[in-house]
DNA sequence: ATACTATATAGACGGTTATCAATATAGATA
DNA sequence: TATCTATATTGATAACCGTCTATATAGTAT
């Protein structure tokens, strides 16, 4: 359980990772976009997004050209409430 | 913003400190009774606590010849804040 | 003063991370 | 086929992280 979350919170342990969700949950879908709007290489930009999807924080599929990427967003639902249980724990005698 | 919320996650994103944090919500207070319930040594467990601590998350007084920790539970909630907030985005247009 | 208990610090070490430039791959288009 | 565009991979590098053992510090108690 710890593993699981530590993990998913990794992902957001980066600000430029936490600025590329953000533009994903905003509706970008294309890395082609999202590249002007952040200040690291392609390549960096690349490896982030391979990183959120490794975490299972996202999903793609190749729209002929491009990749469309998308957040899941029953992840990001897991975290707030693996916070929100952790933060009343001490009222509601522990969960996790 | 990503800075600061990127920082508040990475203390987050190991598991015994996730645990540590936990044990410190549940109301344990001492780093003398944590070190028997996680699987580090002694001055792993300070360099989690200190990590905890220089992020924000807690504080500590000390009591004689123990140091009393406690969770900042305010940081728990803008983490849960902007998740929220991350969560929403595309409905509530942007307030990060 | 001495010894004990709780906590922190120092130094070392191996593993991981974020970054880049260069290059490769895959699909679209001319 | 040749070229252009979008994305991924490779290989290198410097910084950071979590862990340990050994040691230091600070307070307590004898």
């Amino acid at each position: 359980m710890e593993e699981k979350m530590a993990n998913y919170f990794k992902v957001l342990s980066d600000p430029v990772r936490l600025e590329v969700i953000r533009y994903l949950i905003e509706g970008e879908t294309c890395s082609c976009t999202i590249i002007d709007k952040v200040s690291v290489s392609q390549p960096t930009l690349s490896y982030h997004l391979k990183t959120i999807a490794n975490a299972g924080l996202s999903t793609s599929i190749r729209d002929g050209n491009q990749i469309k990427y998308y957040i899941n967003k029953e992840k990001v639902d897991e975290m707030i409430q693996y916070l929100q249980v952790l933060r009343n724990m001490e009222s509601e005698q522990c969960k996790l």
